[in-house]
DNA sequence: CATGAATGAGACTTCATTCAT
DNA sequence: TATGAATGAAGTCTCATTCAT
């Protein structure tokens, strides 16, 4: 998880950086590499891409960071680090079952606007990256984040509030892809905010597309 | 639709055929190709990974094959054709709105039962493919897809069945990513049947997961 | 401390520099391909025997240049540009049809002397690397070959300086040869000088080897 | 020398074929082989390339030969052989210089009409072949070549026939690659017989282009 | 901070060759 | 005799990474 692995290892390499790039710095070269990596995948983006991207040459991006893999890593890191901070927040909030989805999926659509590249990556990335180490904290992310997510409903199954007569494992699959592949269509500043999608698809998700036959 | 079709079809299986055999031989490789394609990603895996998996040396998938791309395509052609056989059969069938797309999700889910591997290829490799001219039928199918679903859905609008009071495409792709991104988690053989699941899930999109307060 | 020695006065840097020197390592590994080129034909040479005459590994190389193709035409490129600005002086001068052979021979010579891998390569590879686009510029420079010496030979047959009861192509291809094909056996620094070469080539072409019976 | 290696080393290997080849089909794919060789250098024509000019494939090729190299072989020292049975014949009839010489270019091009297709590969390959101890041959039909014709010019020279005002050898080169590049443009049952284009090639050469200013 | 040049591992692909049928 | 399939070596090229300047 994010609080147990914080963006930027210490520097145990030999080569100590005296001053490390400054943080804006940092941040306007991994927003180019989250780019570069959402639009072509990070295996088929190369190094030199990023540095074209970044006006500079490929050798360069290494005085700024270790590997092209740490770059991922401080990506994805960073955007689960503050995706986190406002899932905790919902989570503590106290909600019933119903308005915590709400929550969660309003927060959810509020991350795919602020990080649209971070979320595309993980989503095509997360599943084969866990098999290394230094991405564990991918598992421990999904793990509680299906606590939250399945928990939630479970509470709500219980509550009354949501429909028992549905496979329960299969809802969460449905409510959470349906969120999340939004991220591979989703341009920011598009004709809807995030929250106004965020209404449409609860709507969706908890209603259905079909005319109630009263 | 192919309702009547047994999920698999000749049992032929192994060498027992006494016939010349070389498409088998060509559908046995690509079926071991879309494997590990669908496993690692097209780009990160190797010629070598998949002549592993064959049993083969790499450079001998070259006397099956021109080239990795190829089976690629191959793999992506084959089963769009599939796939569009039943679509067809569904929308010549002439029903109503809402059958068709209970019919559309349903075939959907069958194809993911039996081509669960070029579909996630497709989910994943489909975007940037379409760059290519040889990949050009991806952008086709894209563009008779949208057309068949929006189409119905529209025509359920019209109809008075499908909710009017949602931004249309928004809930298109709504529908559109709910049931492929299942190809993702999906594995044939699990304890939900294909049909089993597409009942499930347009239980879910049709009326929502809440409970409806009468 | 001499601190206040300027002791690296940045020159501003950038594009301001007057011995970039690209260019020079450029032209060196250039040669270098074109000796093993020569010797052992385009086909048949590896980029890792370029790479080990020129000190340095294969894949070095692609820092240079885009690949093995674009070294051979940048080798050929650069030799017919040479060439024809010397062909180009010589017909430019209005020379009498005798004297233009002359001079294109010992201008031909003194190419072989300068480019003798360039011409070698040209030699051998120029009849098949015509059918790529890429090379065909070489069936322009054919074209105005066979125009500059066809037409001169003509032009020499009508005011009676070359003999007329000879077929004129086979003369042309006669005196084209003739002088090309030393570049597979000439070695620069050899005893005999360009101008020598060309000086006792002229003689045999115009006079013949036979003793002349007066 | 061709009588020093016959075409077909005897069968060592262990594959001893019980039938050989007859004649005649091997002198066809001989001929076909050299057509593709001529026209797309050893080097750069696979087996396959081949085998589907003989309609065949490739596989099948090696029943009837042990290799691609022996198929070279045996296409160049089938012409050697050849060639010098003339060669020898001309040498041995106890001509004059001029008539040997005469006599020997209208034999070169009579098998430049014959073996197009092995003189241009002869041309193309032999001086890299040379380093393979299975070529040696060609080594020493080169060595014979040089004696018969540098000892004809010189045998010339003294009888007073020949200029005696030129470096010997540069006119030895000059003969010898005057004729044999004719092989690179001549094509069998083109407008000129090989008979025609020997008397004008000789002119050339004893007599020059230029008109005698007497 | 950035560049230019090089490294080295590994990728895709080609191809002569073999061999059971 | 010929085919179909596979082998294994080698070739061109890519790319993350390093390092002196």
């Amino acid at each position: 998880m994010p609080s147990t692995t914080p963006a930027k290892t210490p520097a145990t390499k030999k080569k100590t950086q005296v001053t490390p790039t400054p943080p804006a710095r940092r941040g306007e070269l991994l927003g180019t590499a989250a780019d570069v990596f959402a639009a072509q995948g990070y295996n088929a983006t190369t190094v030199r891409q990023i540095a074209d991207a970044a006006g500079m040459l490929a050798g360069s991006l290494y005085y700024h960071f270790d590997s092209k893999e740490s770059m991922l890593d401080e990506i994805l890191s960073t955007f689960l680090t503050e995706l986190w901070d406002g899932y905790d927040a919902v989570l503590a909030a106290g909600l019933g079952p119903r308005e915590t989805i709400e929550a969660l999926v309003t927060e959810s659509f509020r991350e795919i606007d602020r990080h649209r590249a971070a979320v595309a990556i993980y989503q095509r990335e997360a599943r084969h990256l866990t098999d290394q180490p230094r991405f564990h904290y991918l598992t421990e992310s999904q793990v509680r984040f299906e606590q939250a997510w399945l928990g939630t409903l479970e509470r709500g199954v219980a509550a009354g509030v949501f429909r028992a007569d549905l496979d329960i494992r299969l809802t969460y699959r449905f409510v959470r892809d349906t969120v999340w592949v939004a991220a591979s269509w989703y341009r920011p500043g598009g004709q809807h905010s995030p929250e106004e999608i965020a209404r449409q698809y609860l709507s969706m998700v908890l209603d259905g597309i079909a005319v109630r036959i009263t």
